[in-house]
DNA sequence: CTGATTGTATGATTTAAATCATGGTAAGCT
DNA sequence: AGCTTACCATGATTTAAATCATACAATCAG
């Protein structure tokens, strides 16, 4: 990749769009590019946090792996968005696993070249700050959705989530939900099924079109209150 | 609240600790100093981010109410510790509420005032980084633990993770506990009982003591791999 | 084109946990 | 002291969802 791309790459970043071109360029000079086919994995849980990311194309996923072997999907992430970081500042090994969901393309900036950059550029740290609170703030909200209610109310929550990130065309099968959602594959089905029957949503094979969103956020809501 | 304490408040706490007198002086001038009694509410969930929160003395929780009415528990926080931030880096309704557990006083710094003292402190920000992030692994890792793993992974889990946050000696109900684990109170008080009889615990109203880290650690690491 | 794989669908059965219900006991109050 | 209010305990019943099982259609590789 040419330091021209990377530094494009750099600009259509969340956290890096705001900088100059000398910045840009200077950033640039410690980006590796590395490209994964889709499953391969960037990195694992337990890993030495090396190396902080950001995407340049493609789709990632990180997840965690349960004792019983079976995959949660915390996030996926596309283009411009960073992921790794928390290990990165914090200096713990990964607290999970990212894997390619497409072909991508990742810049990846070593952790100490990246903390000496950050040292003096608090517009970025501001930056990081607003995206590490809203990622915060969405796993709180998947806590309280996930901690108690029904499968329904749950699976609404992520569609819900996912239409607010993705707009209403979502490229996942039923296994990838219910892996978001903590459920079996088999209850995703069941469930969607009667989304599906019920016009809540449409889908084919891999692909979910969500067409009635207030419909899901009622549903996301629980039951109608006595 | 005299200048003097203030400072000292702000001085161990985490974010603040590292900076000089003149700056934590400076700081103090903004911070303005609020009292509350045990289960009185600081904020409300979808109240406006309007102020910043740094515990000084007493304990604080956060919460989110479920449809159900049901409140789910996403952190306790004590001396030192800030919480609210995220509204307040966002500029977003409160994601969640906080109520004072104790009697509880807390240094509340404006939103306006708290983001220019931080424009130019580059060491204010990584700090914060790093809060934010290690809330975030936190938030994660319960999220896996919570979906889709048994109510004693679960309620393992949580013991760890308060033993790690607040040694051997946890105050916490029953009902607290479940509500952290977001189960009912009588499946925590029954999943309890057994781990008291298996010498894990030991409890008494309203206390629970961590007996055995490490059969703690096996259970919420879910049964042996087959 | 054919066989293998992957995603979706649906039924039957089992199981964990919620719910409903009742009782005891320690602490807090007037 | 006695009354009331939390907190803990345990049983019975119901229910949601996991598990086990089978099947069929779309997609892909050779």
């Amino acid at each position: 990749m040419q330091s021209a791309a990377k530094v494009e790459t750099l600009k259509q970043s969340l956290i890096f769009s705001a900088m100059n071109e000398g910045e840009l360029t200077e950033l640039s000079r410690f980006a590796n590019e590395r490209k994964f086919n889709p499953d391969e994995f960037v990195f694992w849980e337990g890993d030495d946090p090396d190396w902080f990311y950001i995407i340049a194309e493609g789709k990632i996923k990180v997840l965690k792996h349960s004792s019983s072997g079976r995959e949660f999907i915390i996030a996926f992430f596309g283009p411009g968005e960073m992921f790794g970081e928390v290990a990165v500042f914090e200096n713990k090994p990964y607290p999970a696993s990212a894997q390619a969901v497409a072909e991508t393309k990742v810049l990846g900036i070593k952790r100490k070249d990246f903390l000496a950059f950050l040292a003096n550029r608090p517009e970025i740290t501001l930056r990081i700050i607003y995206v590490l609170g809203g990622r915060l703030r969405d796993a709180q909200s998947r806590l309280r959705d996930i901690a108690g209610e029904r499968v329904e109310q749950r699976l609404a929550g992520i569609l819900l989530m996912l239409h607010s990130k993705l707009g209403p065309n979502l490229p996942f099968t039923r296994q990838e939900i219910a892996e978001m959602a903590g459920t079996t594959t088999e209850t995703a089905i069941r469930t969607m099924s009667r989304l599906k029957t019920r016009g809540i949503i449409r889908s084919v094979r891999g692909k979910t079109v969500i067409l009635d969103e207030n419909k899901l956020r009622l549903l996301s809501e629980g039951p109608p209150q006595i």
